[in-house]
RNA sequence: GCCCUCAUCGUCUAGUGGCCCAGGACGCCGCCCUUUCAAGGCGGUAGCACGGGUUCGAAUCCCGUUGGGGGCACCA
């Protein structure tokens, strides 16, 4: 790259369907790129194909961005959600930024590389090409276009118009091989016969993303092309049309330098498709994941920060991003690792911001108790308590309802698990113990201390000791410290719980 | 079938000819701490796909093999 040139990258999503991790990891990739470089972010909506796309996908997206705090500078509406657009809300100069609304400047463009001799139109049916296409493969050559409309004179044109053909436009590539230096792979050369003529115009008009989007990325000035390595193998062919463009004086001639990140892989060696679960962005939101955990995680898919760190904010990660250093390599995605990843950025942050980060899951649709019943107070207390115990937000819910449910949820597990016969005993003296207890003493230290004394009278440890009791008030046999809970529990609710454990263990046969 | 691409512990990676009988992280196992579970500390498990070269010396360079992935659309 030209140090004197400003980077400038575009992210390109077609808004089909949820946003999936892959695509997340390529606008991050982009993202950091642009302002490691103090460059600029282009959000380009590519919706040419209005059968697949949809609103809803594109509000999605642009929600999931916003979400994950990737910014971009130029686009169909501000970052901000609350800015003001310029050009019927869009942002930056080369406005508009979704597809569907620059058809005319796909139709102007495709005709002018006709009128230059660098398209042609192709009369071939769809039954034709796959007829050739078979027979290509089967003599052992490249199954590409066969170029048979290459050269057609004016007399043949007719006759096909005459017999009712329709046409598209395809491209006609140069008979000579492209080189080009990829960001991430090094130099590539592709031979002339392995990379045919192809179609940019349908037979209806519509243009296709092959024209599309170099079209724009030569319109828009973009300096770097990072992207998934399922468009390397057409790169030759965008290159090709770069150069046609700039000779009939679409953007400013230069051609971008281009870089293929390796895929995301899924289960199985697959590469991560949308319709699998575990690729989908919301997903992540939904459990709670913290922007920069899922990003921090993604990002070390292809690329590493150090030879030791695998934890690290945003902006250390754009001070250290560059392409060059990212590998070229499939990478399997791991969530045990991603879970881990984001666990560590939750522990990480300030108490106050952690809680806060819970909140939407203290309230519906998450809580399983009544709003009413949520005391804010008493989750701020155990809120440093939860924080190293969580793998992602979700989890708080679980952790904590026990303070705002009637009565403690019935996990039939756990209860086997630690009303064994004698519990109701050992029970019995810890609530004699606790009794004694009056609202003063109603401490963590003074309750620990009543536990462990009532265990003993038992032969128990502490631990052992615990379990029938974290069970009667929590209702599970795992959960946050005993002792700090009852005390923000509150005396009458905890001895509540334990005469009605006692009740029913009194009345269930064989305790 | 043709073309392209990739190849270090189970997984993500560090490593760009000697610092590597390969380092970190997740996972897994064990120990410590301990009120359950975490967190934290300590230790362990496990890898350069294979075969040829080049070189005094190769995980690192070259060739081949094998294996994985992708492309070959009037999808993007």
């Amino acid at each position: 790259m030209t140090n004197a040139t400003p980077v400038r990258v575009r992210f390109c999503p077609s808004p089909t369907g949820n946003p999936h991790v892959g695509l997340v990891r390529t606008a991050l990739f982009n993202w950091a790129f642009a302002r490691h470089h103090g460059g600029s972010l282009v959000l380009r909506i590519e919706d040419t194909d209005a059968a697949r796309d949809s609103e809803e996908s594109y509000d999605q997206l642009l929600d999931s961005l916003r979400w994950l705090g990737l910014d971009w500078d130029e686009g169909p509406e501000a970052y901000a959600a609350d800015a003001e657009g310029t050009d019927g809300g869009a942002v930056g100069p080369h406005a508009p930024y979704r597809q569907s609304q620059r058809m005319d400047v796909y139709r102007d463009v495709a005709e002018r590389l006709r009128a230059a001799g660098h398209a042609y139109r192709c009369f071939c049916t769809p039954a034709e090409l796959e007829e050739r296409r078979e027979a290509a493969r089967k003599a052992g050559r490249a199954s590409g276009y066969d170029g048979a409309c290459r050269d057609l004179d004016a007399a043949r044109i007719a006759a096909y118009e005459a017999e009712g053909r329709t046409s598209i436009v395809r491209f006609r590539m140069p008979d000579e091989p492209i080189t080009f230096t990829d960001l991430v792979r090094g130099e590539l050369t592709f031979a002339p016969e392995n990379v045919t003529d192809y179609g940019i115009v349908r037979a209806n008009g519509a243009p296709l993303y092959t024209l599309v989007n170099p079209v724009d990325d030569a319109l828009m000035e973009i300096t770097h092309v990072l992207r998934g390595e399922d468009l390397l193998s057409s790169t030759p062919r965008q290159i090709a049309l770069y150069r046609a463009l700039a000779e009939i004086g679409v953007g400013k001639g230069a051609t971008p330098e281009f870089g293929h990140l390796p895929y995301v892989m899924g289960e199985g060696n697959k590469k991560l498709s949308k319709r699998d679960p575990e690729s989908s962005l919301n997903l992540y939101r939904e459990r709670g994941f913290l922007p920069q955990g899922l990003l921090n995680y993604l990002s070390l898919l292809g690329w590493s920060l150090s030879e030791d760190r695998d934890i690290f904010s945003m902006d250390e990660l754009v001070a250290a991003f560059d392409v060059a250093d990212v590998n070229a390599n499939p990478a399997r995605f791991d969530l045990k690792k991603c879970e881990a990843i984001n666990a560590a950025h939750l522990r990480e942050l300030p108490v106050a911001e952690f809680a806060a980060a819970c909140a939407p899951w203290l309230a519906a649709p998450y809580a399983t108790w009544a709003a009413e019943d949520f005391d804010q107070a008493a989750f701020d207390e155990l809120a440093p308590l939860a924080q190293t115990r969580l793998t992602v937000l979700a989890d708080i819910t679980q952790n904590v309802d026990f303070l705002f449910l009637p009565e403690p949820v019935a996990d039939e597990a756990s209860w086997q698990k630690a009303m064994k016969p004698g519990a109701a005993d050992v029970l019995r003296s810890i609530h004699s113990r606790l009794a004694e207890l009056d609202g003063g003493s109603w401490r963590a230290e003074p309750l620990k201390e009543a536990v462990l004394a009532a265990g003993e009278a038992h032969g128990l440890k502490l631990g052992k000791a615990q379990a029938p009791l974290r069970v009667a008030v929590t209702g599970r046999t795992v959960g946050l410290p005993l002792f700090e809970s009852l005390e923000v529990l509150g005396r009458e609710r905890t001895l509540l719980r334990v005469d009605a454990t006692l009740a029913k263990l009194a009345a269930q046969p064989g305790s």
